[in-house]
RNA sequence: GCCGAUGUAGCUCAGCUGGCUAGAGCAGCUGAUUUGUAAUCAGCAGGUCGUGGGUUCGAGUCCCUCCAUCGGCUCCA
């Protein structure tokens, strides 16, 4: 007998040799038939595996990440089939689960997969679903294994199990069909009721450049078909909040091709936002002790030179601007910490200067392949809320944590709640993409990881994601369609103190080097606008918003008044406009909706003769009639409120 | 940069398997209407169908080039 203990503690006795759907089955046949997958002491395992001593078992439905990722690693096995039988002469390479669906990375020789190819396919998959086939796994030499996939020419798998090394290797067989498979599947295919190919798209084998490029399939699969319906329909409802569309839609910015690609043009209500969150990070800055600053566009190459920057990126970069004059080259300025380096060096520094803290809203150019801009998230000139703090060692983890407030700060503020923290470090294996000494990495790696943990916040650690000059803290948000994007970040940095010689006086009136600290809580400011645009859905905060107020004059006898009432409004400085155009009361408010407008203000007969202005919430709230006194102190604390609350 | 898809008026889209002067709604302009909580009515104007080439008696429609956009990959100081 073997004994399991179940989640909620309680423990059982069972036969040795039992399956986890055996031991499901024998607490409710419901509950084996929604069992998707299993952990046995925390290992996700297949529900048929047979259990041979005591441990803790959990289940898993579809209700749970892992029962969805088991969900979702089967239907690629299943796919995978469809796609041997449709096109024999495809080669399988990987097909892994991911956050919403599953993915295929196919070597198709000379054919190719279309969008118009997804329905027969899809048919198939549930045709072949319907058989109600099991997943099995099965162990197998790491020889056989290898002769397997040489009947069918697969190199990338023989790749695969010659790196497993020592691993037990093993297959996952379902129907006629075998595939290399570590485990981690649903008990069989009939649990697959809809599924639905999402996109077809390039993808490198291993994700490296040099490497063959695969197609990659990507796809959803559900165990009804009216969360697949719920699914598609959330896709739609998400596409219309995208921030291109409801840039355009609420005049925000714009593209020109003749400006240039990933050029934005801000146009007057997207500048207006723009300034009120620059206002609004100075205010905060200059409470946490910055200085502004201000450099200029372009920059002497042998500055980029001095920091390195040249030869990481001067290749990939906009051209080197020549003057007429000499045989000197500037660059377009790709970041503002070599400028801010040398605003530092201007003047002598004592130890009881430090932390100096140098803040710019600096506008900066780099040339992002095509194939990588993407709205505002990604473009080739934006303005980075940039800072550099330049402080002692003994001050690196104190300031660390001061960015760290700010940058929640930030967040907070205007609702960005659903963050991931991601501390970016050096790749271990690959030296040669990084400068600085391996000291000055320990030290900077550490005091990150110090700070963020001081902090309590939830982080994961990646390697290889550092700047080239140190490792980072980046803060990231999703956007509309889950795409993850790195909005604030916090970078710890020696190696440019060390390249600029940059120095302060300590107690013992000797030379020490400064720390760098580089922060950026939004990003940039178009990025940032991006996101705040997907995450809203273009209904900003009060506070934010480019127009508070729209006053609706219902006839011309009204418009008198309605004027009155607007310069009253503008006088106390809250953002109205009037609306007194000859149309209908019922378009107007219809098009002060879709402009997102949160308040308007009818005035028609009532109104003028009462004094006082109507007021309707942007989606219909009625917030009741008001006198303009009481209307511009309704404002104010709404604006108040927006800003505090969160 | 790479893979795939798409590109018709300012915007959203129709235009089947190639066949007379390319359509609609919204927006715009003009006029009528002076309006009470999500679209008043009528008229007008607006497109060398992304670009350049080719096939054809004939191309928005078929083929190729380039450009741009979208979805991914790679990259992201």
């Amino acid at each position: 007998m073997i004994e399991i203990t179940f989640p909620d503690g309680a423990i059982k006795e069972y036969k040795k040799g039992i399956s986890p759907i055996e031991i499901a089955r024998s607490i409710s046949n419901s509950l084996a038939k929604n069992l998707l997958s299993v952990s046995f002491n925390k290992k996700q395992i297949e529900s048929s595996s047979i259990l041979e001593e005591s441990g803790s078992i959990e289940f898993h439905f579809w209700e749970d990440p892992k029962g969805k990722s088991a969900f979702w690693h089967s239907s690629a096995h299943l796919f995978a089939q469809i796609v041997k039988e449709l096109y024999p002469k495809s080669k399988l390479t990987i097909g892994p689960p991911i956050e919403n669906g599953f993915y295929y990375d196919l070597d198709l020789g000379d054919q190719t997969i279309s969008e118009n190819d997804f329905e027969k396919i899809e048919k198939r998959i549930i045709e072949e679903a319907r058989k109600d086939h099991k997943f099995s796994i099965r162990e197998s030499s790491k020889e056989d294994a290898i002769n397997f996939y040489k009947n069918y020419n697969n190199q990338y798998k023989i790749e695969l199990i010659e790196n497993l090394g020592d691993e037990k290797i093993t297959f996952c067989d379902h129907a006629n069909f075998s595939d290399l498979c570590k485990g981690g599947h649903i008990p069989s295919t009939g649990h697959i009721k809809a599924v639905k190919l999402l996109n077809v798209a390039g993808a490198y084998w291993r994700g490296d450049e040099n490497n063959k490029q695969l197609t990659r399939v990507y796809g959803i699969s559900f165990p009804k078909q009216k969360l697949l319906n719920e699914h598609l329909e959330l896709i739609e409802e998400a596409k219309k909040r995208d921030h291109r569309v409801l840039g355009k839609k609420l005049k925000l910015f714009t593209f020109s091709q003749q400006v240039g690609l990933g050029l934005p043009l801000w146009l007057p209500k997207g500048a207006e936002l723009r300034k009120r969150l620059e206002d609004f990070l100075t205010k905060a800055q200059k409470a946490a002790g910055y200085d502004m600053v201000v450099s200029p566009h372009i920059g002497n190459k042998k500055l980029y030179e001095t920091s390195g920057h040249f030869q990481k990126y001067g290749e990939s970069s906009f051209m080197p601007i020549k003057s007429p004059s000499s045989d000197e080259e500037f660059l377009l300025k790709p970041m503002n910490c070599p400028h801010h380096c040398e605003i530092y060096k201007s003047e002598q520094w004592s130890y009881k200067d430090l932390p100096i803290r140098y803040a710019e809203f600096g506008t900066v150019y780099r040339y992002e392949q095509s194939g990588e801009l993407h709205g505002l998230t990604r473009v080739r000139g934006f303005t980075q809320d940039d800072a550099h703090i330049f402080c002692s060692q003994d001050q690196l983890v104190e300031e660390f944590e001061k960015v760290i407030d700010l940058v929640l700060y930030v967040f907070n503020t205007l609702g960005f709640d659903n963050y991931e923290v991601q501390i970016s470090l050096k790749d271990k294996n690959d030296d040669k993409k990084y400068i600085g000494s391996a000291e000055m990495w320990d030290l900077a790696e550490n005091a990150i990881v110090e700070a963020t943990t001081a902090k309590k916040l939830n982080y994961t650690i990646e390697y290889g994601e550092a700047a080239f000059y140190g490792p980072k803290l980046d803060f990231m948000v999703k956007d509309a369609l889950n795409r993850k994007w790195q909005l604030g970040t916090i970078q710890v940095d020696y190696n440019l103190p060390e390249r600029f010689d940059l120095k302060f006086k300590n107690k013992n009136n000797q030379d020490e080097r400064p720390v760098m600290i580089h922060r950026a809580p939004f990003g940039s400011l178009e990025r940032f606008v991006a996101i705040l645009i997907e995450h809203t859905g273009g209904v900003f905060p009060m506070w934010l918003t480019s127009n508070q107020i729209v006053l609706i004059s219902v006839g011309e006898k009204h418009e008198k008044f309605a004027k009155k009432v607007s310069s009253l409004l503008e006088k106390a400085e809250i953002r109205a406009t009037l609306d007194n155009r000859n149309e209908t009361v019922g378009k107007k408010i219809r098009e002060s909706e879709q402009n997102k407008v949160p308040y308007m203000g009818i005035i028609g007969d009532k109104e003028v003769s009462n004094n006082s202005v109507s007021i309707r919430g942007l989606g219909g709230d009625e917030v009741g009639e008001m006198n303009i006194d009481e209307l511009i102190n309704f404002i104010k604390n709404e604006e108040k409120k927006s800003l505090i609350n969160n």
